[in-house]
DNA sequence: GCGCTCCGTGCT
DNA sequence: GCACGGAGCGCT
């Protein structure tokens, strides 16, 4: 007798462990784990997952029923891939269910796409029939005819139809007078790019000598730790990346390249495919689900060996995964927002030491998280500390805003700033302006002093409501609005009102006839918006590109020598123990587009706070000095990754049932730590307070020991499914954020 | 997640 | 004595 044990298909604590199902003869062999299997369960059939197998079983066998069938159309998953969801499931709090359709995507049964292009047979024939169609009022004919000759190439089925407003008969009739033709071809969803190999690039000594202490490192017994690459901006690490995958194909394994959602564009895929050419292929949000599944099953096939993508690709099921690169480690897109609420470096580690892969992660501003493994001998850390092909790091001039106010300029553009912008504009080089917009919710400002609002007990700044109250969204403290700083006295307060529009205005008016290129939210909307920006300026097509955080991120102008960083200490008033990270970030990121080409770069730092660290290193690009700081402001306060967090999400669609739940989870709190050695922060509402109507507050707990946590959550859970209370709200934990 | 059973309530 | 409904049980 085979037994399977399978999860099933519902996600629900109360079903979260294996069922025993029998294996009939004829399907013997092919279950496996990993398949999707249908189950009889009570009354019903529904689908479930074979995590394992088994020869024998300890239940009664008249209740064990047996599976009623595979599902048909889908490969088997790794069982490796499963372990995987298991450790997921444990380490994330999630059911297994939900990890495992994290980790083996619903696959979607696709039809494959037939593709039916209509094309004209010959053109001086086609001109002469339209003409007689014409003549002889055959409208929709002339229509298709007129439109294929505008058109001057073949044009889909559908969309043919769609233009002219004919039926199908009408081509049909057209292809039998033999006008038309039409090419039908199966769709081949496996996406294409022009897969031309050039040789690889030369490496600089400095990346050689990465390449072989990685090398190293791997080369033992044991497997040998995952490597953080710190290298500054324009060090090269791609090269380096690309040598160890070489190094990963040619032992016959497979490497996942992971980069953040943004910094996936054409260019950064075009390098992978320039090298590796059509072993690359590559994930992102725009493809369709069955696009995505043929990838997949190329992947598993064995038919293309490299996978780029976000977040979702660590789950490519090579056959013999040698590699997992994550590209920009310490963007915070690597943190899954739903359950489970996994970490892809985490994850990555976790998957790599199951299938005897290695992890390198790769930054030039490394999380704090990480570079404190690193510092502990967890991660193996090497160093890139050079431009690549000597390009120098920009000089970086840090402008005091206050300073600039005082001197009666209240523009948001510095006379500094100004002066260097209207120097590039005369030598026609090209200018980054960023507005930091992070943190710029809400917060209330002074003009004058460059005063924040903020929480008495936090260090947060405090966010005006709608009703005009204050709120500090860590601890949930309010109070009522002010008119006048309470530091200075200036009645220069208030909720900064700068959007990349005003900026675009001003400069337009301070520089006539500069051609501006905005990049937000708002410009790159729809398809290929943000390629088309990026596109448009690195063909000199303007000289100012002006936009939020997306501009700082991985692109190379080559004729940008100046960028300017319009506030740079917005993202410190974040309310979140991550602010300072975050603003050193963006600076660092930001002054690295300066300057990639052959000519000097500088960069020109705007703020209110030039004294804080944060601000002060990411000018500089000084992550060690960053690091010493902001790891000892974390010892202090016992924040993670020093301390332990864990963060209890609450949301509702009634705010006040939400309200009270969550104020009833703090009072337990404190019934089971009598001793007070959980701190709790909060209840307040989250930085986003209502999405898709739904309400959420967070709630922080803080102990130096991560048991003590663990063991929180465990009672917390408990009290929530027990407490009817809580049917209408869900409550989500997420630890070490 | 959901159907089934069990038990309390209230009506005839 | 029985119909109804809500709570909770357990599914392999």
């Amino acid at each position: 007798m085979q037994y399977a044990e399978v999860i099933v298909d519902i996600a629900s604590d109360k079903l979260d462990k294996p069922f025993t199902y029998l294996v009939p003869e004829e399907l013997r062999g092919q279950v496996k784990p990993g398949c999707r299997v249908k189950i009889p369960f009570r009354s019903r059939t529904i689908m479930g997952y074979v995590v394992g197998l088994a020869e024998r079983t300890d239940l009664a066998p008249e209740i064990i029923r047996p599976i009623e069938g595979l599902v048909t159309g889908e490969e088997t998953a790794d069982s490796r891939l499963v372990a995987l969801a298991a450790w997921m499931a444990r380490t994330y709090g999630s059911t297994t269910i939900r990890a495992l359709k994290t980790v083996l995507p619903v696959r979607k049964k696709v039809k494959s796409v037939e593709k039916r292009q209509v094309f004209l047979r010959d053109r001086q024939e086609a001109e002469a029939y339209a003409a007689f169609c014409q003549k002889r009022h055959y409208a929709a004919k002339e229509r298709v005819l007129r439109f294929l000759l505008d058109q001057g190439e073949a044009v889909d089925e559908g969309v043919l139809k769609k233009e002219t407003n004919v039926p199908l008969s009408v081509l049909t009739s057209l292809k039998k007078e033999g006008m038309i033709g039409i090419d039908v071809s199966e769709e081949y969803r496996r996406v294409v790019w022009n897969a031309k190999k050039y040789p690889p690039e030369e490496l600089s000594e400095e990346q050689e000598r990465a390449v072989e202490t990685i090398r190293g490192e791997w080369s033992g017994t044991g497997g040998g730790r995952p490597v953080l690459l710190e290298g500054v901006t324009g060090s090269g690490k791609t090269l380096v990346y690309m040598e160890l995958i070489a190094d990963a194909l040619a032992r016959g394994q497979q490497a996942i390249v992971l980069i953040p959602e943004i910094a996936l564009t054409y260019q950064t895929v075009l390098r992978f495919v320039a090298r590796f050419g059509d072993r690359v292929s590559f994930l992102h949000s725009r493809l369709s689900e069955g696009e995505k599944y043929d990838q997949m099953r190329a992947a598993r096939a064995g038919d293309i060996s490299i996978m780029v993508g976000p977040r979702s690709a660590l789950f490519t099921p090579f056959p013999h995964l040698g590699l997992i690169i994550i590209d920009e480690e310490h963007e915070t897109s690597y943190h899954s927002e739903q359950m489970p609420r996994y970490y892809a470096q985490e994850t990555a580690i976790e998957r790599a030491s199951l299938e005897d892969a290695h992890v390198l992660l790769g930054s030039a501003t490394p999380s704090v998280r990480s570079m404190r493994k690193a510092r502990l001998g967890v991660y193996l850390l090497v160093k890139m500390a050079h431009r690549y092909a000597d390009a120098r790091l920009p000089e970086t001039e840090i402008v005091d805003m206050k300073a600039e106010m005082k001197k009666g300029n209240r523009s948001i553009l510095s006379d500094r700033l100004k002066e260097e912008i209207g120097d590039r504009l005369a030598k026609r080089e090209q200018i980054l302006l960023f507005l930091n917009r992070r943190g710029y919710t809400g917060c209330v400002t002074c003009r004058s002093c460059g005063k924040v609002i903020k929480c008495p007990h936090c260090d947060v700044s405090l966010v005006r409501h709608r009703d005009g109250r204050l709120i500090c969204h860590y601890c949930g403290f309010e109070m009522d609005d002010v008119d006048v700083c309470p530091d200075c006295g200036s009645r220069e307060i208030g909720g900064l009102t700068v959007g990349t529009e005003q900026v675009e205005d001003l400069l337009k008016k301070e520089f006539p006839g500069v051609r501006v290129l905005r990049m937000d939210a708002d410009t790159t909307r729809g398809k290929g918006g943000h390629e088309r920006i990026v596109k448009s300026f690195a063909a000199g097509e303007a000289d100012i590109l002006l936009g939020t955080q997306m501009i700082v991120k991985g692109h190379d102008f080559h004729n940008v020598t100046l960028v300017g960083v319009l506030l740079a200490d917005l993202s410190l008033n974040e309310a979140d123990y991550r602010s300072g990270e975050r603003t050193y970030q963006l600076l660092a990121q930001a002054v690295g587009r300066a300057g990639r080409g052959a000519k000097p770069g500088c960069a020109i730092i705007q703020t209110y706070r030039p004294d804080n660290y944060a601000v002060l290193f990411g000018a500089r690009q000084n992550y060690t000095s960053f690091y010493e700081a902001e790891i000892s402001f974390r010892n202090v306060l016992g924040y993670p990754p020093v301390g332990s967090m864990l963060a209890v999400l609450g949301s509702s669609e009634d705010e006040k049932l939400l309200k009270t739940g969550m104020q009833y989870l703090k009072k337990y709190v404190g019934r089971i730590d009598p001793k007070g050695t959980l701190h709790a922060i909060g209840p307040a509402p989250q930085s986003v307070g209502k999405v898709k109507d739904r309400y959420r507050m967070v709630m922080y707990l803080s102990h130096t020991d991560e048991k003590q946590l663990i063991l929180a959550r465990e009672y917390l859970e408990k009290y929530i499914s027990v407490n009817p209370g809580y049917a209408h709200i869900t409550i989500e934990f997420d630890q070490n954020l």
